[in-house]
DNA sequence: CGCTCCATGTAACTGGTTACATGATTCC
DNA sequence: GGAATCATGTAACCAGTTACATGGAGCG
């Protein structure tokens, strides 16, 4: 059972996916491709930790939709009483813009401004998601789905990912304000 | 040629150092053992990307101090041209907050709680840096090291790690917040 | 006609971690 | 006496990516 194993399981535990939608939903907490999932989730299956059932697609293919069992559940509760281990960022900005000297302004500030446009785009769409789960839970404005709510997760993490964003767009400002210009 | 190396490059471009100050270094921006990078540097040695120089020492082990060649150089210029590509972060909590609701809240706190430790011992080690390198850049107060300054870099990485804390601080505080307390 | 989306799977490879191995010094 | 730091290296393993494989539906 690795981070990635629970990652399923924690998806599970709010709905019946497929891997296919796993894989999906699982990419922006924690990044993985089709070929990692599959073979866990069969793995997961034989340990009876989660259930599928074939669900048969006229103008799509059949697919897989998975259920979390109780025994799932437990695993989950377990692993949730262990301390998180540290995070891990890789960021390769962050190499190039420590040796950003070494090419001329146009070429640094070139990497900051695409950077920028990532951020922007992840912005808005961690902006729509909020408003949406918002609605989904049925709180007031102003309001935070309760502790027992099966919306508050998504709603902490989209918080998160939300403050990180405008920080990090903050940081890509602030370093092309650093970079001379062009024409300087 | 993968990240790591170039982040050993990035490194070997400031100053001269041996395998352990690398991984050292670099554990905040490009985390990895030494099992990764000792093969590493011996590769970008037969590539004349870096060369070394043994220094004895007499009460610690002897040591390999690289430098960077021209070439090396180069191949960091190059590379510097290209787009950066997606940041990736794991973040285990980032997880577990989403199954929150399934442990009482004592357990859910106890997971943030320690979190919010690691970040204030990684804000206060930051702030020590930060506060070090531009006494060694020797700007004014208020001032930032200029483009061609060799600490501009380290500067910028620095200060998007105590942005980055900061702002995972008021995360962690914020969900607190949220989490019922035990006695209620 | 090629591209993307949906959907699943395996094989080969690269990246990263853990463990094995050695050995002196310093600190508790 | 045991742990931590400095210093280098290899071997075995696990995690993650890229590529191979298949195939229908819909879009431009």
């Amino acid at each position: 059972m690795n981070t990635l194993a629970y990652g399923l399981l924690s998806l599970l535990s709010h709905s019946h996916l497929s891997g296919y939608d796993l894989m999906l939903k699982l990419q922006p907490f924690w990044p993985a491709k089709h070929s990692q999932i599959y073979p866990l989730l069969s793995n997961l299956e034989k340990e009876e930790q989660v259930t599928f059932e074939l669900v048969a697609q006229t103008d799509k293919p059949d697919k897989k939709v998975y259920t979390i069992t109780e025994k799932g559940i437990d695993s989950l509760r377990e692993w949730l009483s262990v301390p998180a281990s540290d995070p891990v960022l890789r960021d390769e900005l962050m190499i190039k813009a420590y040796c950003l000297s070494f090419v001329d302004p146009a070429i640094s500030r070139k990497l900051f401004v695409s950077r920028l446009e990532y951020y922007h785009i992840k912005l808005q769409r961690y902006e729509e998601k909020i408003t949406h789960i918002l609605k989904k839970s049925g709180v007031n404005e102003g309001e935070i789905p309760s502790y027992q709510s099966p919306y508050l997760g998504a709603y902490i993490l989209l918080n998160k990912a939300l403050m990180s964003c405008k920080t990090n767009i903050e940081w890509c400002t602030w370093v092309l304000k650093v970079i001379p210009a062009d024409n300087e």
